[in-house]
DNA sequence: CATTTATGTCAGCCATGTTGACATATTCGA
DNA sequence: TCGAATATGTCAACATGGCTGACATAAATG
């Protein structure tokens, strides 16, 4: 009780974080860039790459499953779906079980895209990490607490579960 | 030479680090998205929040030298910028040595909404290095070796040097 | 005094998000 | 079996926040 800022009791720090802050803005910045050249090549923005990532990430992911990971609305998926679509990055397949489904995958067009994109970023990563002596593991953790709690769970499935195919609805 | 991944003399690994890519574009979306909910209030965008932050960190700057942080056109500056005058967040003032040059400062009541956005952004940081055991210097180095290498002289000083008026030109 | 610099502004375009309304095909449940 | 619910697609309109190009003004500079 003697003022002293960082003297117990006072709960979290008082003094913004400006350092951190300013370092994730830059870092993500920069981390999203690489993509950015490569995907020029194809008159793709940032949304393409999005979802071509997950597509990929998940073969046979259906439409309702990509717009809850991406957190966009159909509309707004449509745009860029269509352009993967005509130039032979996705394709569309018809649900077996419910044949209402347009399951989603990669072509190997579209998968060579999204590993060379996945392979840049992880170059980014691999750098960063030999760079700063950060064990991989704890850079793992450190950005998985950086998730909004009640995100967390469905996040881990969704890395770990990845190339499964998603589970349906019971039936 | 024994096909062993991980073996030595592959160089980087071959294996995308799909978690760690995946861990940041989550743990990004979710870091923006608190400040979303204060800004609303003054139908104020991520744009208006990257203004004011800046302008709050650096009193007296200079609007070339913001639009270098932000890397924006004077034209994209210009519509928040607008907004942001006009609510009394920000305002501009004659350069003394230059009255060519509008210095941004932060009104009180910008300073306080600067202070507010970081404040949420540090909680943020502070419950996730907690979580994770993460020595707060090893994520900020961790962040820093994730920007690009010919960036980091100019981040590095912009963070340390923040609150100081930005150097003039020699004159 | 001519040129350069710092800033502002107008107009239009692009990418990517939104809401709302509506259409189609298919599945599900009473 | 039939009406309701579901999965998806599409059209239109709008918002945000980037961009380029052209031009204007005031002040500094050589």
């Amino acid at each position: 009780m003697n003022g002293v800022p960082g003297a117990a009791g006072e709960g979290p720090p008082r003094e913004p974080a400006y350092d951190l802050i300013e370092l994730m803005f830059f870092a993500y910045r920069d981390f999203v860039s690489d993509p950015d050249h490569v995907l020029e090549r194809f008159q793709f923005g940032r949304a393409h790459h999005r979802v071509i990532h997950f597509v990929h990430r998940h073969p046979e992911i259906r439409v309702a499953d990509l717009l809850d990971i991406l957190r966009i609305t159909k509309q707004s998926l449509a745009r860029v779906l269509r352009d993967l679509i005509e130039q032979g990055f996705i394709l569309q397949k018809e649900g077996q079980a419910d044949r209402r489904q347009r399951l989603l995958t990669v072509t190997e067009k579209g998968q060579a895209l999204a590993l060379e994109l996945a392979r840049l970023q992880t170059e980014r990563f691999t750098r960063a990490i030999a760079a700063s002596g950060t064990p991989r593991d704890q850079a793992v953790r450190f950005l998985y607490a950086m998730i909004d709690p009640d995100a967390r769970e469905e996040v881990t499935r969704m890395i770990t579960q990845a190339g499964r195919a998603v589970p349906q609805k019971d039936r």
